[in-house]
DNA sequence: TATGAATGAGCTTTCATTCAT
DNA sequence: CATGAATGAAAGCTCATTCAT
């Protein structure tokens, strides 16, 4: 019980000055991926991120340098983040097509629950991906899936499931377009079309149909 | 000659100060355009904007309020162009696949002549789609297309060309998807794959692919 | 009368928003040359600059465009003001050991009046002349008054009454280096030697010294 | 044996950390020497300093209080140093002419060699001499040249080699202004007169000048 | 209709200094 | 003795917006 009681006074001592530095860093990570995703690089503010943080300015300077290296850092952690999550996707342990419907669910959940690698990435686009180019991490960003799906591919045409001549490349980017653009113009398409694209029902049908759209195509000759 | 005398007067009053508000109004949206669309919304700078519209920033405000309704302005222009442009297309006048390639290549045409269409978008989704809510005329932004493109799907079923099921409003968005997503990031996506996706190469085999897989999908089933 | 009201009036309006660019202009250099030749280029605050020129820190900016220009023009308007005083002076009237002890008189004096004229040197110095070498009018502030004393020595030397061989512009940086030193270093010089050297008779046994080196050493040999 | 041990030990505990007073003390005032010199006190940074040192910014705290005191450590050092280094001059030793010769050039050198001296003597003037007054060591700041001088310049009045009624601390100054004003505004010089001041041969020429200057004004009446 | 001058709030960044270990 | 982490205050500078003419 005195153990206790000494620990809960370390950590209320700790909540004043945590004078942890990965603690810190985290935080500042955290805050300021939320924040740039929400306001774009531009829009962000240092103050909030700080604010966020529940550490002050000065921090942020220290362990990153200025605002454009904290937003490479953000782009960074979450592109790795992405890539960590693929490593749970087995897409050669089962038949071509439900590989394929795997990856297609995949990307579609990850960008419904991770809705900021979207905004960051529209963010970065605007900058012409200056802050990539400086990354020394770009090479791992590329995803090893897109090898994983070229396998996937040869192997349902060999199997005489899925049609010749599909490049691995370019069927990734379609998949990821079909959920990024739905997504991460949501409130547009939302507003245009004067229904909301974002309820339950309507996330249901566009999964349906990006499926039938991908493995649609890929269906072999007759 | 009387006529051509005061042409000549209004030519030099022009020459020293142009008071000509449709003018003046029009450089302003245009100039706002590329601001915002480079920039974003928050990035945008209210003196470049006049500098380029060479004008002044009183002019700006005099003219559209403040940089909110000037953006609500240049968004509601945009939209109006890629409508005006689809109607040049005439979906109806040839055989159904036909029609979908035409629309296919059509709105990779657009997005690659208009690369700013896609970046106002961007910046509007991250402002969650405020700026198009207040406009009067968004039930304009519609496109008309969907109706129609509907139409083609029903002859396409019909003829027995198409499969059945589809629904236009996914299949019109799968269709922009494709190509948004491929040129809106395709900074980015060249930085992390290590090679220039902007090529001319790179995008004919793109347009090739986006195409496949639209009509490949809408295939009957054998 | 009814005028003099008025214009009063107008003046008390002019108080409160100027609008007057050569106005705010003048007064922002001023107020500029006071706090850097006080507090050194670095030391200098902008807040304290638009203060003492009743403006706000960012006409400062929309004027002169950051802190270093400021400098620069602080500099370049220095210069410009002892180039002006020097025209008054006419060394060829008077015999040339009148014409240099009036040189010697001046400069003293000049630096006893104008003592931020030093202290921006120096600060200039610090910053290795980067302001001064980016001034467009640099050679301007060459004095003119290196030939005149020139003439000067030549004319002495002809009469007999100044030795040969003296370079004008050696004997115009002693007599300068004479004042300047004593006088920009007088507070350390006092505080080491335990006296005052700023009162009138410390000044003035000063220059009387300064005058009999300068006259003493430009006697001709016997 | 017992002796040894320890002695391991402790240079073993000074390799991973040199746990030396007196170095990194050493190490910090050469360190700020460099920086106030070179940025002015205001200009300078402590960081820098402390990274100059390889130490880090606590002990520079630590050992010194603050920036101001250690400025004011820096400034005494750097007047225990020129007058050490007169120590070694001998005016006494040689004929009076030839002794005056000696302090001019010894002047000159040792600001040419020291040219911190200057920068620094400058910005504590900028101060007004606020950390010189504070300082403990204030009156051994006072050169014991000066007496000296005066020696040499009676000798030399009695031997008929100098005038009369010269001042040894005029005198003193006088020859340090010369040297002073040519070598620490020699960036300001050379920029406006568009020469290079800071040649081999601009120095010699400066200095034969100085020295005609000062022993041709000592020469007695005729 | 047009324009240069002006502003306050707020931005990113930097600083000397101190704390906890 | 030594150090990385932390901070508040303030620095230089920029922004959208408005005023006076």
């Amino acid at each position: 019980m005195a153990v206790a009681a000494v620990e809960t006074s370390r950590t209320a001592t700790r909540a004043r000055a945590p004078r942890d530095a990965g603690r810190t860093q985290a935080a500042i990570l955290v805050a300021a991926t939320k924040e740039f995703a929400r306001y774009g690089m531009a829009g962000a503010r240092v103050d909030r991120i700080a604010a966020r943080a529940k550490t002050n300015k000065r921090m942020l300077y220290y362990y990153f340098g200025n605002k454009a290296a904290l937003f490479r850092a953000v782009l960074e952690a979450a592109y790795a983040r992405i890539r960590a999550a693929e490593q749970g996707l087995d897409l050669l342990a089962v038949a071509p097509p439900e590989g394929v419907r795997r990856l297609v669910e995949f990307t579609w959940n990850y960008y419904l629950a991770h809705p900021e690698f979207m905004t960051l990435l529209n963010s970065e686009n605007l900058h012409r991906a200056r802050h990539l180019k400086r990354s020394r991490h770009v090479q791992a960003m590329n995803s090893p899936l897109i090898e994983t799906l070229g396998q996937v591919l040869a192997a349902g045409q060999r199997r005489g499931e899925f049609r010749a001549g599909v490049d691995g490349l370019q069927l990734y980017v379609s998949i990821a377009a079909l959920s990024y653009f739905y997504l991460g113009n949501n409130h547009t398409l939302s507003a245009v079309f004067g229904r909301d694209l974002s309820t339950a029902a309507a996330k249901r049908e566009r999964l349906a149909h990006m499926t039938d759209v991908i493995l649609g195509y890929l269906r072999p000759a007759p």
